[in-house]
DNA sequence: AATGAATGAGGATTCATTCAT
DNA sequence: GATGAATGAATCCTCATTCAT
């Protein structure tokens, strides 16, 4: 029962988006040889004419992520604000196309199975998000167009909060009740509003 | 060279302590019964005079788990933003305390070594506090004390993200520089004027 | 199907006695856990109990290899002649008694299986035999009683050369027929022989 | 890249070759079907194209050892002590000239990796070397020329030890330093001394 | 004549788990 | 309550070999 013969650079590819998709599904114990050989449609052994090893298949899974990931990156020239909505956009949508990358981002089970070169890269792609996001809402600061009665970092981390959970919510089945009309481009208006907009604080604290 | 007799009950706490710590640091597939068993002090094999297999030590640690995470709930009943601040301090400082406690929080590495029944149980803890932090948001905002021009969704992820932040900028070595005068309550209170109510919209976008 | 439960380090020297044995009748690739986990009686996997790799059994074969080679070492302080006879008498009988060990000496498979280290080891008891015959050459030499007509090395190789046929004869099935009165003293007699300080030339050579 | 296209012949004289030079110098298991080809510049597949089996190549290997070997032996019929001089000279240059071969020779790699028939054939050009020693040596004894007061096995293992180590040293590196001045024809001269010198034994022992 | 993709049968090793002592 | 010796199933990986192209 032979496999249907593959040129060897997509037999590659597939190995390496098995290896991520198995492992957003199933998590770290579940990326095995024989599960990732069973998904593409070859024997265990025949992972091993393509990658040295599990870890360089983890690679190149990798590689993927880091591609998939750096797409969605808009051109960081332009307006600040634009940016970051092109940002939340295209993750969200990525998200919505791709759920397991999503997983993958947000768990740390990519680190948990790369060797310390790959974990290095998986880091830096999550820390470029960040970064982006901090430039971007510094950049808008400077413009007067973002509120500075707030320190930057926690208006990065509201940004970073807010894009997770509308990524999440516009896959999870199960928030999906909750968030059945969601709309990204509602919660980016949303967030938005949380940017720009200065409250006063004048009647809150009780204390 | 035995390993000093413990009462069951007690040497169950240990394992279970261990199991929680281990898959912190060392990650799911550090989790091994012979690395529980070295922490503790015994031998791999006495670990199932305590307990039937490894699930069940997992269960045990999710025990552990929801207890700590759910000392942190504040009263819900009482003003909606004390609670929120509460909650927001009681986790922050749980993140300094038990730095391990936040990763297993944050990463989804519980979920995956528990069985069905225990990864539910790590799902309701952490929809818990989502829950909760609705809950509150909602509430104050009914007292008028939230804005209302963005979703409680929205609020309820920037909170959410905000905390995480918080927390990761608290005890990670790495971030440590940064928010090197990190001080969660100047956090808290950015965070609350993110949320509460505007009062014009003097500073308003400019597109 | 349990095996007989026997304390560690006697299973220990077993397995290392296994995996000389097999390492002597089948060869390089003969070595196999499962090969030496069966002579043993025992499954595969249970040798990892006891060694930390297969590397590490061998070597434990080599200590065992180590110290009965040197137990044939005779006192080296006395008469030299004397010490050497002794030593081919020892090797003869050990021949006899383990014709494995044999084997190993005079093959490399020893040195193929074994790492560096254990290597080295090896490679350091075969030195140490025609160090010793060398030694016990010179000595009786300078007492005038060993020919000097003829470098110590042809000497030191005789007695190799002798002693590696004399091992072989006393063992060697096949060579059995040939050498079927086979007498290592006489053989020692003979090689003294050819050792010793002739007193005339009167059977020299014709051409 | 496509290997240059070889007639058939020449391409199973490259693989036989590659085999004995691989197996003397990694060892049994450095000989895999992928050493081989690529030692060849050839895929390891190509390699079944001009054998069936390993042990086929094994067995062209053993060809050419076989021959190699044969052209050693000088011709049986004229002066005995010629004969056996002008083997040593050989088997030393050859020692030199393939060390590989030398190694291949004394070990027993050859006979691991062969099958039955094969390693039978190896046996026999070791043998045969023996039996020409044997041989000449009974020649030169039945002309006088030899020493009669020692068993002509004795003598067969003084020659076939001193060319084992005469081989030896004439080509191994380590060995170089007290063989430095190494000289074949002294060696030799020095062997025959051995044989033919009749020495009283006299003065020897103490006891 | 050679390649390139595949396999199946192992090989070393790990690990949860069992149970006699 | 704890150990210490064992297992069986699974894991990653290697290798001789096949065969369509």
């Amino acid at each position: 029962m032979l496999a249907k013969r593959l040129p060897a650079p997509e037999r590659r590819r597939q190995i390496a988006a098995a290896a991520l998709e198995i492992l957003a599904t199933d998590g770290v114990r579940g990326l095995t040889a024989r599960a990732i050989a069973e998904r593409v449609g070859v024997k265990d052994g025949s992972l091993f004419r393509h990658f040295a090893s599990k870890e360089a298949i983890v690679d190149a899974a990798i590689d993927a992520f880091e591609e998939l990931m750096g797409e969605t990156f808009p051109d960081p020239a332009g307006d600040p604000l634009r940016a970051l909505s092109e940002l939340f956009q295209r993750r969200v949508a990525l998200a919505r196309a791709r759920p397991e990358l999503l997983r993958l981002a947000l768990s740390d089970r990519l680190t948990e199975v790369a060797g310390a070169e790959g974990a290095a890269r998986v880091k830096a792609v999550v820390e470029r998000s960040v970064t982006f996001v901090r430039e971007q809402l510094t950049l808008a600061r400077r413009q007067g167009r973002v509120r500075d009665d707030v320190p930057v970092e926690i208006l990065v981390w509201t940004v970073t909060g807010v894009l997770r959970g509308a990524a999440g919510a516009s896959h999870a089945p199960s928030l999906r009740k909750r968030a059945a009309r969601f709309d990204p481009a509602a919660a980016w208006r949303a967030l938005e509003l949380l940017l720009t907009t200065r409250t006063d604080g004048s009647n809150d604290k009780t204390h």
